[in-house]
Parts: structure tokens; C-alpha cells; sequence
DNA sequence: CACGTCACG
DNA sequence: ACGTACGTGACGTGT
């Protein structure tokens, strides 16, 4: 039989160290875990064992390392970020059947040695961890599989006796005499002081062993100083023999036998691992395949799945509503007795199905319903009486999720689901679609969720569906120019560049670059990053002044950002229509916020006026204008209003510039005697406070000292006490809670809290006053594009919203249109929301967004 | 695929 | 002693 031994705590650490850390949305680390089960999974994917032995440590001293003193000097506790998973692993490894193996007083080492030593002549032994040290265990029948780290990934060397000759030029029995030479720092074995590696392994392939070697040593062929300090530290040389030599009988059964794996606990370890989210390991461990014994469980409910077209009505309705996953072309639906897929391709399903979408009364319950509303739209229809659409229900219960595949919510919220008779994983999911449904529903009342997901984020997709599929039309000629006016513009500082440089180099790498301006032409650096020099903006625009070889650096990242993302960028992705359709995605963000992509369309330079004239070609279509309405301040705005201020609610209503209010308290003195200077400062301590603010950046920021950034935060606070409370009181529910809300219940888990990292509790702490300002602001420019859309349609516009940036929205409208549009506009934004604050939004009217933008 | 950089709110 | 404001997405380099 096959027998593999796991050095326990040597695979943990290799698996905390070599992955990220990763934790559960309710705080709990789970790396190493993580790490420690891919492992395993895999080598009894390749070993396939007949039993597993998991060997670890315990904690107190062991009796090889009694010999010496000096063993506690430099042994390091784990990690607690690593300490707290090692139980949770245990809990987990027993679950799934696997036998552990510890022994007071012995290292896992030992225990490892032991046991292969003793595995009988007829059997194998294999020896997984990724300590050297075993591979003095490695004989005919032992290998040891020593797991490395290389570039990232994460793979394993098997050591058979040839292998270990092959690289150390010794048998596995004389790595011991090596290592008593060279030591272990790692371990504390003192070994000779002076004798490394390339000595200790010339040494013992010459001489054979420890003793020969001290035998012959007066007579040798070995160079003076290497013999003096052999002779030193003879006794040292000995005892690290001892240290270094793995004790091969523990008390521990060695029977292999004994090592089978028992049958796991198939409810405890799934309960295990979802509450870990480790969906892709309970997935790896089939504990739903159709082999289960009997005896475990009942068989799990095996929904046939056909694909003869569209079920009637009446079929279809499970509970009075329709289930169904929209899947390109094939739409899945969930009927009573099935999962019944239906080819869109066909003209006569299609038609059945757009009048199901189109139809009031039968509630629909769905995967992506921005999807099914674009469906709709593509083919002149729309969709009613959509009540649940899982991935969005996913988002509000946790933002913090890679991403909302269906099986993968099925697995994390359907511990026991239903599977349909296919290999299809789409129709697999949407067989457990209803159960599905109903635990999330479940869920978000609990969360408070219901009307979030009902009256903001499920019509919000309609709105989204919309504005992709009408998009905005783009002057493509115009970009076209623009790059090649930039591609000149770009040469000739590229030219500069390299004359002043005196070699040509890659200016867009930043190693090249730094070795160029600091190395070569030894400018003073300033900040290192990881990897080399920091070349930032904010690095280069310090030096400027006295280089022009830096200018024109800056010079060239400008022209060739603006070349390549925005106008090549942009060029690439317009369609056959002449207009570009982003995609808004609405489960990305962990704030609340929407993201576009592909291309981006939150980011079109405005800052600055070159890049600015990227928005001239962004324009309405032929007969239509662009109306453009942007919130002013939303964010201090809703500040003011969580934070009930009653100086910074009374600044704005009375329709006072806020900077500048908040520029007259920091700095003591009636708003009028406030400069511009002391304003912007100002403008620069608001943002701070609404990003969670640090005295050191703010004083970055504005160059000041940190001393003084300190005080104009003091201040502020003093004078804006309700912030000052809010901002406490804030941090302090979160720690309690373990997440924040929005005004309207949208939540974010905060597991950084619970971090026992000081930096990342900071930053848990500065999410936590920044995300319900934020993401409050957010849900309502959403209410706002709820309404704004509703109210054209239900005047009859023509006027459509297409393009929204975070506090922006913009609509394309017939001429005749525009002023109208531009009133509901900014009157519904404003309006959007009741609070202690009003909201103001200013529109603009004009024919490219350019003109349109203020 | 991670990193540095830079565009936006 | 260390790193430093919230939220995004795209591009180019280099492993």
C-alpha cells in the first residue's frame, strides 16, 4: 500500500506565506487553509494514496532540541493570522476523515521519520512538506515530495535516492553529517562557525561521514583555516549531529493501517467549508457525485433536464412565478417537474418568450436582469414584474464578492441542492434557482434589504440595459485626427528625450526610466517603490523645474496617455453605429457605485484643457443636443446630513460656498477675509475628511507641515462637531457590527476591523466613515436615474439618459427637447432625496459633452 | 499576472 | 519602525 505523510505545519506555513491573505467577509483569515487544502487535494490527485497521515507539531519543547540551549533563542511563534486557522484546519482535516498525528514532546520531523522508517518493505512511503530536512528519511521505498515556490506558483520535486546524489552529491544518511558541518540557522543547530554549504558538501562527499572526517584530519588534504575551525568546534559539530539527526522511533502507531482515511462527515466538513467560502474545494471533493454510499445521506433530488423549446404557461410557473437563467442564445427555465432549456434562435420561442417578459402578472425570478431587460430592448419589447434577480440580491448581502457566478451563489447559499441529470452547469444551477431565490429573499429582509433590491437596484438595471444599448455617438474622425496630431507632438519629446538622455531607452518603463534619471544623469531620487525608483507625477513634478529632461517626460506621459487610452482606446471600441456602448456594471463596487468598462467612460480627461478637448468629440446625434447635470458637493451634502452638523446643514442652506465656510472656521476669520489660497486648502481638508483623512496626507497634499495639516484637522473638527461625533460614532458600530450601512441599507462588511494588522484596522476604519457618505451618495444619483428615466418615458421624450459619472448624468435629446429635459433632469436629482440638506443639481445644455460640461 | 502609472468622481 | 485619504479601469512593462 501507499502511504503519504504530511509535515503538517511545514505545508501550513508554505501555504500562509505563498497566498495572499484572504479572509471571509465576516473577518476570519482563511489562507493558509485555502493554501494547505490545494495541496493536499493535489497530491492525492498524483500519489493516490491509500492512507494519509497528517503529522504536526505541538507546541511545548521537544526532546531532540532539550540537547541544546540555544534552541528557544530564535524560534518564532506563528503569526496570528496564522495561529487562528491552525484549529479551523484540524476541525476541517477531521472532518474530511483524515487522521492527525501529533506526540507531545516530538516535532512533526519526527514523527515523519518514524513513520516511514517503519513502513514495511512490501509498501510505499511518500513525504510531502516543504522542509529540506527529510530528505535524510529518503530511501528505496521513501521519497520525499518537496513542495517549492518558483516565480509565484506553487510546485512540487519528488527526492528519490538518485535525485538527492544528483544534487547534493551525498547519500539521504549523510545530509545529516552535512548539516552538522554548515548548521541551520532556521532550526538553531550551531553546525562549525565559518563552514557553509560549499564547504560542509565537499567536505562529507570527500570524507563520507562526520567521523571519518574528524579521524583523518591532522593527515587530510584540507586547507588550514577550514581544519582550525573544524577542530574549534568539534563539539559543536557533534551536537549538531544529534540536533540534526530525526528521531526515527516515537511512540506512535506505525502500522499504515491505521492511517486510512475514515468517511468524512459530508455535513460537517460542507458546513465547514461554506462557512469558510471555499466553494472551489468543496467543489473539488464531489461530495454530490452519484456514488455516495447509502448509508450517508439521502440521494440528492435529480431534476430531469430537456430541451424540447419553451414550456406553456402554465407548465413554467413554479409558485406562481417564472424561473429562468438567460444564457446568450438558450434561456433556461426551472418548471415544477424540470429544468427545460428553449432555443432564442428560433423565431417561434423567441416570440413565446418576449411575450412572457412582456407579461404583468407572472412575477419573474431571474440570474442577470439587466440582461433579460437588453434582451427585451434587442427586440423592440420589454420586461415586467421582475421580483428577484439573484446576482444583484448577492451584491447587497455582500459587495465584496469576486463575482456572483450562479453555481457558485447555489454552493454558498444552497448547502444541499437539488442537481439536474447533465453535465450542464448552467441547467445544474438553475435546477436549485427557486430554493436559491428564496434564501436570498430570506436574507435581504433580514439585511433590510427587500426595497434596496426592489425599488432601486432591479429598475437601475433596466436603466443600465438602456443606456448601453442606446450608447453615445463619438466624432471618429475627430479622434483620428487628434492622435496624429498627439503622435507628432509625442516624436519630438520623444526625440528630446533621448538627446538629453544620450542613449535611447524605454521612457514607459519605470525601471529604465529610473536608472536613466537617477543612475545615469543622477538626479536625487526621492521615493522607491518595491521594485526600483518611484518616477510618479508627483516625483517628477518636484524635480521639473530644474530639468527639462523631466518635463518632457511629463510632457510625453501625458500626449501618450491620451494617444493610447483615449483616443486609440476609444477608437477601437466604437460600433458599426458610429457610438460607443460601455458597459455599466452594477455589481462591482464595494461602495455602491456603478463602474463602466470597456470602454471606460468615468474617466474622459477633463482636469486639464488638452485633455479636456476629448469631450468635443462626445456628441449629440444629428438634430439632438446633450444635456448634462451634475450634483454639486453630494457627498458633503450627505455628510452634513448623516452627520447631522448643524454648522455645515446651516452653510448649506443658506447657499454659502462651503470651502469657503470651512476655510473661515479653520483659519479663524470672516468668510470674506478668506484668499483663494486658504480656500482651496480648505476644499482639500473636505475631501480629506470625506476620504477618512490622515494629518500627513493632507499636509502632502496641500504642502504644509504635517504639524499644521494637524491643526486644520483639529479645527475642523472642533467646529464641525457633528461631524466630529459622527465620525466616532461610525467607527465604533462597525467594530461592533462588522459592517456599515448606507442611508438605504446597502452594506459593506468591514473585515479589516477585526484585522489584528494596525495598518489595515486604519484602513478598515477609514472605510468605515468613508462608505455610507459615498455609497449613500450613490444610491442616490440611482434614485435620480430611476426617476429621470421613468419621467421621459412617461412624458413621451425621446430624450434618453446615456452616459452617468458618479455625481453626473447625462442625456442626449432632440433639439426641441433639450430645455425640458434639461428640467427633469436636474429637478429629479435634486429631488431624489428628503434630507436635513437640499441637494442642488446644475444643468447645462450643448452639442458635444465639451460644451455640455459647464 | 502583478506592478506602476494615471485618467476620473 | 512603518506607511499614509475613498472609489474605480486601462495601458504598458516585465516576470
Amino acid at each position: 500500500m501507499k502511504l503519504l505523510v504530511l509535515d503538517g505545519n511545514s505545508i501550513f506555513n508554505r501555504a500562509f506565506y505563498g497566498i495572499k491573505l484572504l479572509t471571509t467577509k465576516d473577518g476570519r483569515y482563511t489562507n493558509a487553509i485555502y493554501g494547505f487544502m490545494n495541496i493536499l487535494l493535489k497530491l492525492e490527485e498524483d500519489v493516490k494514496p491509500d492512507a494519509v497521515a497528517v503529522t504536526f507539531d505541538l507546541k511545548g519543547p521537544t526532546f531532540r532540541h532539550r540537547l541544546y540551549d540555544g534552541y528557544k533563542a530564535t524560534r518564532k511563534g506563528m503569526p496570528p493570522e496564522l495561529a487562528e486557522q491552525m484549529p479551523v484546519l484540524k476541525e476541517l482535516l477531521t472532518a474530511l476523515g483524515y487522521k492527525i498525528v501529533t506526540k507531545e514532546g516530538y516535532e512533526a520531523d519526527d514523527i515523519i521519520g518514524t513513520l516511514s522508517s517503519h513502513v514495511g518493505a512490501e509498501n510505499f512511503c511518500y513525504i510531502a512538506t516543504g522542509d529540506r530536512d527529510s530528505l535524510q528519511l529518503v530511501r528505496d521505498n521513501v521519497q520525499v515530495l518537496l513542495a517549492s515556490t518558483r516565480a509565484g506558483r506553487s510546485e512540487t520535486t519528488a527526492y528519490d535516492v538518485a535525485r538527492v546524489r544528483e544534487e547534493y552529491g551525498v547519500s539521504p544518511r549523510q545530509m545529516i553529517d552535512i548539516k552538522a558541518l554548515m548548521g541551520d540557522s532556521s532550526d538553531n543547530i550551531p553546525g562549525v562557525a565559518g563552514v557553509g554549504k560549499k564547504t560542509a558538501e565537499d567536505l562529507i562527499q570527500r570524507f563520507g561521514t562526520l567521523d571519518e572526517l574528524y579521524a583523518s584530519l591532522d593527515s587530510a588534504d584540507i586547507k588550514p583555516g577550514v581544519r582550525q575551525k573544524l577542530q574549534n568546534d568539534k563539539d559543536m559539530a557533534y551536537l549538531s549531529y544529534k540536533l540534526g539527526t530525526i528521531d526515527l522511533n516515537v511512540p506512535v502507531d506505525t502500522n499504515a493501517e491505521a492511517y486510512r482515511k475514515d468517511a468524512p462527515n459530508e455535513q460537517e466538513a460542507t458546513a465547514l467549508l461554506v462557512s469558510l467560502e471555499m466553494f472551489k474545494i468543496l467543489e473539488k471533493l464531489h461530495f454530490d457525485d452519484a456514488q455516495k454510499p447509502a448509508a450517508t445521506a439521502q440521494p440528492a433530488e435529480k431534476i430531469p433536464f430537456l430541451t424540447s423549446g419553451l414550456p406553456t404557461r402554465e407548465e413554467l410557473l413554479v409558485g406562481g412565478g417564472a424561473y429562468f437563467v438567460l444564457a446568450g442564445q438558450t434561456v433556461y427555465f426551472r418548471t415544477p417537474q424540470a429544468v427545460v432549456a428553449a432555443d432564442l434562435a428560433d423565431a417561434k420561442q423567441k416570440v413565446e418568450f418576449l411575450s412572457l417578459l412582456a407579461d404583468c402578472d407572472v412575477p419573474k425570478f431571474v440570474y442577470s436582469s439587466k440582461e433579460v431587460f437588453a434582451f427585451a430592448f434587442q427586440n423592440g419589447a420589454e420586461a415586467q414584474n421582475i421580483c428577484m434577480d439573484v446576482t444583484l440580491a448577492a451584491y447587497l448581502l455582500n459587495p465584496n464578492a469576486k463575482d456572483y457566478d450562479l453555481s457558485r451563489l447555489v454552493q454558498e447559499y444552497c448547502p444541499r441542492a437539488a442537481s439536474a441529470e447533465t453535465d450542464d452547469q448552467t441547467a445544474d444551477a438553475c435546477a436549485n434557482l427557486p430554493l436559491l431565490c428564496e434564501k436570498l429573499a430570506v436574507r435581504l429582509e433580514a439585511c433590510g434589504q427587500t426595497e434596496l433590491l426592489k425599488d432601486m437596484e432591479i429598475p437601475l438595471a433596466e436603466v443600465l440595459a438602456s443606456m448601453e444599448r442606446v450608447g453615445v455617438l463619438v466624432d471618429k474622425a475627430g479622434i483620428e485626427r487628434f492622435s496624429e496630431m498627439l503622435t507628432g507632438k509625442i516624436d519630438a519629446a520623444q526625440a528630446r528625450i533621448y538627446e538629453l538622455a544620450g542613449e535611447e531607452f524605454n521612457i514607459h518603463s519605470p525601471k529604465q526610466l529610473g536608472e536613466i534619471l537617477f543612475d545615469k544623469l543622477h538626479l536625487p531620487a526621492k521615493k522607491k517603490t518595491k521594485t526600483g525608483y518611484s518616477t510618479n507625477a508627483e516625483v517628477l513634478e518636484g524635480l521639473a523645474d530644474e530639468y527639462e529632461i523631466v518635463r518632457r517626460i511629463l510632457e510625453y506621459r501625458t500626449l501618450t496617455k491620451l494617444k493610447s487610452t483615449y483616443c486609440d482606446g476609444l477608437l477601437k471600441v466604437i460600433g458599426e453605429d458610429g457610438r460607443i456602448h460601455s458597459s455599466f456594471n452594477q455589481t462591482e463596487t464595494r461602495t455602491g457605485r456603478i463602474s463602466s468598462t470597456e470602454p471606460n467612460l468615468q474617466n474622459i480627461p477633463v482636469r486639464q484643457e488638452l485633455g479636456r478637448e476629448m469631450r468635443r468629440f462626445f456628441m449629440a446625434g444629428e438634430g439632438h443636443l446633450l444635456v448634462d447635470a451634475d450634483y454639486s458637493q453630494i457627498e458633503l451634502r450627505v455628510l452634513a446630513d448623516i452627520a447631522d452638523d448643524k454648522t455645515m446643514i446651516d452653510a448649506f442652506n443658506a447657499d454659502t460656498d462651503i470651502h469657503t465656510v470651512t476655510a473661515s472656521q479653520v483659519f479663524h476669520m470672516p468668510p470674506q477675509m478668506v484668499t483663494p489660497l486658504m480656500r482651496s486648502r480648505a476644499k482639500a481638508v473636505n475631501f480629506g475628511i470625506v476620504y477618512g483623512i490622515g494629518a500627513f496626507s493632507l499636509s502632502k497634499d496641500i504642502g504644509v507641515t504635517r504639524a499644521e495639516a494637524d491643526k486644520y484637522i483639529k479645527d475642523y473638527l472642533h467646529h464641525y462637531a457633528g461631524v466630529n461625533r459622527y465620525m466616532e460614532q461610525v467607527v465604533a458600530q462597525a467594530k461592533k457590527d462588522g459592517y456599515v450601512t448606507t442611508r438605504f441599507a446597502r452594506r459593506r462588511y468591514l473585515p479589516e476591523l477585526a484585522s489584528s494588522n494596525a495598518m489595515l484596522r486604519a484602513f478598515g476604519e477609514r472605510v468605515a466613515r468613508n462608505m455610507p457618505i459615498q455609497g449613500t451618495a450613490a444610491d442616490i444619483i440611482k434614485i435620480a436615474m430611476i426617476r429621470v428615466y421613468k419621467r421621459l418615458k412617461e412624458e413621451n421624450m425621446r430624450a434618453k439618459l446615456i452616459l452617468q459619472v458618479h455625481d453626473e448624468l447625462i442625456v442626449e435629446a432632440p433639439e426641441e427637447e433639450a430645455q425640458k429635459a434639461a428640467q427633469i433632469v436636474s429637478r429629479e436629482m435634486e429631488n431624489a432625496c428628503e434630507m436635513k440638506v437640499r441637494l442642488k443639481s446644475d444643468a447645462n445644455i450643448g452639442k458635444t459633452w465639451y460644451d455640455a460640461k459647464g
